[in-house]
DNA sequence: ATTTTGCCTATTGTTGACAATCTGCAATCA
DNA sequence: TGATTGCAGATTGTCAACAATAGGCAAAAT
């Protein structure tokens, strides 16, 4: 009975205005067009968009849900921005989750994935040498998320993806240093070396000390430079 | 100039009818009044809350995304029911995160905290003995929450709340043989002792173990048993 | 001059109404 | 008899209007 349907049938069973709305918004904020702390107007969006402001509201709830704004009762709503301490946070739940994906796919993963990653990595050390970090961000992106998926552990995807929108709402991440790129690359390399090798170990900790590396070099970025003779007390909390 | 505001404006400032509605729904689910695969009606919700539909719909977006009920366009939204395959990912998850939060906790826990775990495991063991599973199921839930909010990362501590509530919702879990709660009971002491020796290994183990247990036999509760002599093939999924 | 008070406007919170879609049942036809 | 078609009721999707709240500005008071 249930035959293959046509894609825009699919479509149109699936997309309601909110989806929609919810969709477009969200690719405004990870595309750094609705900048964090902006404010969401509902009767703008909804004009904007050409519908009314039931479905903006409904899209607004999903999207706070996913943690990519913050509502204030009467007041609006506003794109989140993720805090230091934070952005710390879901380094290190990356970090327990990338070397979990480690140990696994050295153990499962297939010949098909590993030429799809190693492709992975040559395009990226291609763009290191052009020099384009714009590129190598987006492959970085792609690189990580392929290997989560792989996995096999759908709803590890879904959270760990969630987990990398709101990184992109640290925004004060992105500055990083052109020079480190190549560190970067290498790392991927030795990851994907250690994961082709079946030892589980390895490939966990290089995947775990990846992580954890980008967040010490974000950390060292945000965290104000002592100037040079007033040392300024560190903070205890 | 920010005073210390009075409790109860404090709640009219956060309460829309939205949450409210959200909260209450929530509830409902989670305590099995609405048992997975119930159809939520707008209107009637709206009617017995005493609302109108639209909040009902926004409160309906934000279960949706948190993964407590489904939707579908022109039909519905359902109490959501978790496949096997997928509790079974949850465990996976649910064995990464607690080894996580063993191997911080051995190292950073706090005479208080012990404590508080301590008597939990003490008040675990006498409901054993009364034979009161009921009590146990909530205490259990309450230790290991307890457990991972005492490691400090907020946000592990939301998505793993996240992943007990969708477990929940697995509910041919519940009937657990009253004969492994000794089982289950000695393992949290185990974890306790692990916790207290300082040792992450051991503490990681014990926790990833105790999940991992878990996992199995509640895998075995809904593996149709293999009629005696007529033994199906197993899935080669 | 500074603070307070009282409007006014912009925006959000909530509702009820209307349109579109699905579901079940009965009448019709082969 | 069995399948198909066409209504009727119920339910969801969307919208526009109304109510309530917050924030700013100017007048008044100290």
């Amino acid at each position: 009975m249930n035959a293959v349907l046509h894609p825009t049938i699919a479509l149109l069973q699936s997309s309601s205005l909110t989806s929609v709305v919810q969709q477009e918004i969200e690719r405004r904020i990870l595309q750094g067009e609705l900048a964090p702390g902006a404010k969401l107007i509902e009767a703008a969006l909804a004009l904007a968009l050409g519908v009314s402001r039931g479905p903006v509201r409904e899209a607004f709830r999903m999207l706070e849900e996913a943690g990519l704004v913050r509502q204030e009762k009467n007041r609006g709503v506003f794109v989140r921005s993720i805090p230091l301490d934070e952005a710390m946070e879901i380094f290190d739940l990356r970090a327990m989750m990338d070397e979990a994906v480690g140990r696994c796919l050295a153990q499962a993963v297939t010949p098909e994935q590993l030429r799809q990653v190693r492709g992975m990595v040559e395009a990226m050390e291609k763009a290191v040498k052009a020099g384009d970090a714009d590129s190598y961000h987006l492959l970085n992106l792609d690189f990580h998320d392929k290997l989560v998926a792989f996995a096999g552990n759908r709803k590890l995807t879904s959270i760990y993806r969630r987990l990398i929108n709101e990184l992109s709402l640290f925004r004060r991440m992105n500055l990083a240093d052109a020079k480190l790129l190549p560190i970067s690359a290498g790392e991927h390399r030795a990851i994907v070396k250690a994961i082709a090798s079946g030892d589980p170990d390895a490939a966990g900790q290089a995947m775990r000390q990846h992580v954890l590396d980008s967040k010490n070099r974000t950390l060292r970025n945000n965290t104000p430079q002592l100037p040079k003779r007033a040392a300024k007390k560190a903070l205890h909390a």
